[in-house]
DNA sequence: AAAATATATCGTAATATTGCAATATAAATA
DNA sequence: TATTTATATTGCAATATTACGATATATTTT
């Protein structure tokens, strides 16, 4: 008992749990807005950005690397991180759905 | 140690991270999806549709309802649960900005 | 090649989440 | 008011996440 039953949702639910749940962190919100903020894909002092430990920090990179919300290239000595806009493009339509079908729906019965 | 170092962030993040979160469980995504597809915000056989036990999803329920994503109010005997939409614009807000960001930036960088 | 710099991984403690059986509560109906 | 029906809460075991010090790895510079 414990761990999320993932064989009893569809792929897509999986997908997209996995998706919000990367960036269920304030760290990684705060990762991915200084991403957005700098105005190039900077790289390593989003360590020194952040009131967190280079090997938490790194952690979180992973995480939202796996989730594929970003990706990060070797660029000299460090890496640069930047958005993965495929990634991204599957949470945004989640929402974009939802928007549709509120608006569609008068979601006021309650 | 262990526990997110919420005071470290923004108020907005942390509102952010909390949301993300809360739909970061395919079974909470379900949910949303459920409550989309059935034409009138349905009650409680919501447990019925999920392969979870009542309690678990009676668990998750409450926990969209503190992320402000779903209210719900008695309906007779039963509950009535829907889309809170205001909760929900917060987070569609927050992926409009990111996609208003990223149209004027190209992230191609890495 | 050695030193310096940047990032990742390992190990581990603290905490949080997930899931369910058992039980409690609350409303509707008999 | 007793019973039924619907939902919530409690308690607990299994698992996952968060954070960081120590250490490993990989690249650049000297």
């Amino acid at each position: 008992m414990g761990a999320t039953k993932t064989d009893s949702f569809t792929d897509k639910q999986n997908e997209l749990a996995i998706l919000a749940k990367a960036l269920g962190h304030p760290a990684r919100i705060a990762i991915i807005e200084y991403l957005l903020k700098v105005d190039s894909c900077i790289c390593g002092d989003i360590v020194n950005e952040l009131p967190l430990a280079q090997p938490t920090v790194s952690q979180h990179l992973k995480e939202l690397k796996n989730a594929g919300i970003i990706k990060g290239n070797f660029e000299g000595n460090s890496i640069c991180y930047c958005i993965n806009e495929p990634g991204f493009e599957q949470i945004k339509g989640f929402f974009q759905d939802i928007t549709k079908h509120l608006d569609k729906k008068k979601n006021d019965c309650c």
